[in-house]
DNA sequence: TGCTATACTCGAAACGGTTCGATTGAGCAA
DNA sequence: TTGCTCAATCGAACCGTTTCGAGTATAGCA
């Protein structure tokens, strides 16, 4: 069944056959529509793979991600399926685990296979399959993430934004002694979302501890430990700001291994919201992303790349809002703990303006502002 | 930068060259070595588009779910893509939302892409795409569920086990008015649920009241609808069986929605365990499966088809093992219920043997046995 | 009536591999 | 030397489309 058959029951040419199931012109009417009944009667569907070799389109994406599995990028891909699906294209999914090896191997795969355009959650090392990308000027859209030696489209959240507002709001319910779980250091968003909460933090002119971010990895367990962590300290964080899903999850075991409770005990406060911030008790305060609509719009974006002929004028770059959803996990500092909020004080030292990237130096000077509102 | 570069430099014919590249025998170990050298030196390789076109296979394998978004489902898309790219496969995913049109239509668009082969969830309606699929005798390999008009392989879960053991367990801490929050009845996972819970039922003696059986869309929503609903009851059920994961979310909103906890006020268990699951207070007692490994399982199954060249022999079954997951959701029923109780006493009758899918006549006689341990 | 522009239609050449059957030549026995 | 076998190599066909350049008929126009 091919489309040689279908000329043929046509009485056609194979070629007039092909631009009239194409639509193109110069093909007479009459011509067409015999073709197309043709077509109809034999159940005649064109095979992809012999048009692909010649056309080099293969109506095929692949989404790299750290791992569907995460409710992020799972939404993430449901994005982008539903902006590809849509115009015939299809999705192909693959796996990194935060391994640039695993990252490498799996785009060469994708570009031999010859898929049109990648969507790429980058694990933030540079390698070769990268560069070949490029070489072959196969669009790429960067999601949720920047590599700074790469110079692509991008779709991204407000994560400066995000992680201020989240810090600020600690501040505001009488945190000064804050705890930050955050990620890898090579993740674009993460950095991001530190240098939100150092903004904050400075802005409301209080000292940034170092000892109280703890770098940890992006999983449940990774949270965990770092949580456990910062528990140790003596004193400890009256609040924890953890940059992403998983690791909050992580964090709430363990304050809940540890026998305390949020937010009489410790504060929390989680970056990306997830189904389960809304059904545990207390609910979890978290920034909520948009993570379909990035998937969304990176697909749109690179289909636009894709039959605008990858034109390749300035870079487009999509950031995202971020939202603040409170619920119950913040609240003021615990009554039992005056002499954690005494030495929070201490450390503390006044506003110094807003923005301005240069750091700085911080005087050791007493704190002159109340401690917040609840 | 093709084949034929390669053959040319390394002087060579290009059908020697592709030998040599493919490891074939009757090429000499000189010769091979220079083409290899050769292809290196290129950096060459084959475009897998036009190597299908002519071996009439793409290495892509599409798995059609209803939502990705769905843990379950995306669990088992990292499973699959966990077998697949081992052996060079791709994973395509495609997202039906339930909906046998949707479902037709991008099985329709895999087919032309020639997919070697399908993992699918089937919504559990005909449609012609799927005959289209066994016409073209690429390998099929159904998940979660059955259709019964459609012989392929198999990876289930044991749902009348799974379903039989949630229900016995609340039987023995002394429900006796249970409500079913079922699913879609052309879902077979769904029919066996609703069948292990009514046996379950039966071998206990408890007639089964169909007022207690709600039957909902395999959402959130639905769950939560059905919950109400169930709550509604005079009296209301003192346990509710929800037949899949989003539903008992939904669920546990409606019970916290009208004021109530569980497992005070209504014990709670849920079919497919969730994350989340175990984080809520009191956390959710569940029937775990594993999607991870049906995943998995089942793309192992159609590679090994694939390779074996689809013998038409035997179909292949898996079911995968539940096991009951407890946690704090069940209890005994509430003390300010014993009216329930005594309701639920007159309208039980004994128990009738294990087993026998034939429908007995049930008896209405008090019911002897106790009410069941804590 | 003849000429040209236009509208269709067609055959053949790609696209980049794999594979089949033919060819070559070396090795060996008679 | 001849004849035969077998391994190594090669050329060409093929997979199923699209597309280009050429060919043909028709209509319009002088």
């Amino acid at each position: 069944m091919t489309i040689r058959d279908v000329a043929r029951r046509a009485g056609v040419a194979v070629s007039t056959a092909s631009l009239a199931l194409n639509g193109k012109p110069n093909v007479s009417p009459e011509v067409a529509r015999r073709v197309r009944r043709a077509a109809l009667e034999l159940g005649y569907k064109p095979n992809a793979v012999a048009r692909s070799l010649k056309t080099r389109r293969t109506q095929l994406i692949s989404l790299v991600v750290a791992d569907v599995t995460n409710p992020f990028f799972s939404a993430m891909a449901r994005g982008a399926e539903e902006a590809l699906s849509r115009r015939g294209y299809s999705l192909i999914i693959c796996n990194t685990d935060e391994d640039a090896a695993k990252e490498a191997q799996l785009l060469d795969v994708c570009l031999h296979k010859k898929v049109d355009g990648v969507l790429l959650v980058p694990t933030g090392e540079q390698h070769a399959a990268i560069r070949a990308l490029a070489e072959e000027s196969r669009p790429l859209v960067l999601l949720d993430r920047l590599a700074p030696w790469m110079d692509a489209d991008a779709v991204l959240s407000d994560n400066i934004g995000g992680a201020y507002a989240a810090t600020q709001h600690l501040i505001e319910t009488g945190h000064r002694r804050i705890g930050l779980i955050a990620g890898h250091v090579l993740v674009s968003a993460i950095r991001e979302r530190v240098a939100g909460h150092v903004r904050a933090l400075r802005d409301h002119g209080i000292r940034r501890n170092k000892e109280l971010t703890v770098w940890a990895g992006h999983t449940s367990r990774g949270g965990y430990e770092a949580c456990l962590e910062l528990l140790k300290l003596e004193p400890p964080p009256t609040a924890i700001f953890s940059a992403n899903n998983l690791m909050v999850r992580g964090a709430m075991i363990a304050v809940r291994e540890l026998g305390l409770t949020w937010p009489d005990d410790v504060s929390l406060i989680g970056f990306d919201d997830f189904e389960e911030a809304e059904l545990v008790t207390p609910p979890v305060t978290a920034v909520a992303q948009q993570p379909f609509q990035m998937g969304l719009r990176a697909g749109e974006l690179l289909l636009d790349r894709l039959e605008r002929g990858n034109s390749p004028t300035e870079r487009r770059q999509l950031r995202l809002e971020t939202s603040l959803v409170h619920r119950g996990s913040v609240a003021t500092p615990h009554a039992g703990c005056e002499e954690v909020i005494e030495e929070a004080k201490r450390t503390t030292c006044p506003p110094h303006g807003v923005g301005g990237a240069e750091h700085k130096a911080l005087h050791d000077v007493q704190y002159q502002g109340g401690i917040g509102n609840a």
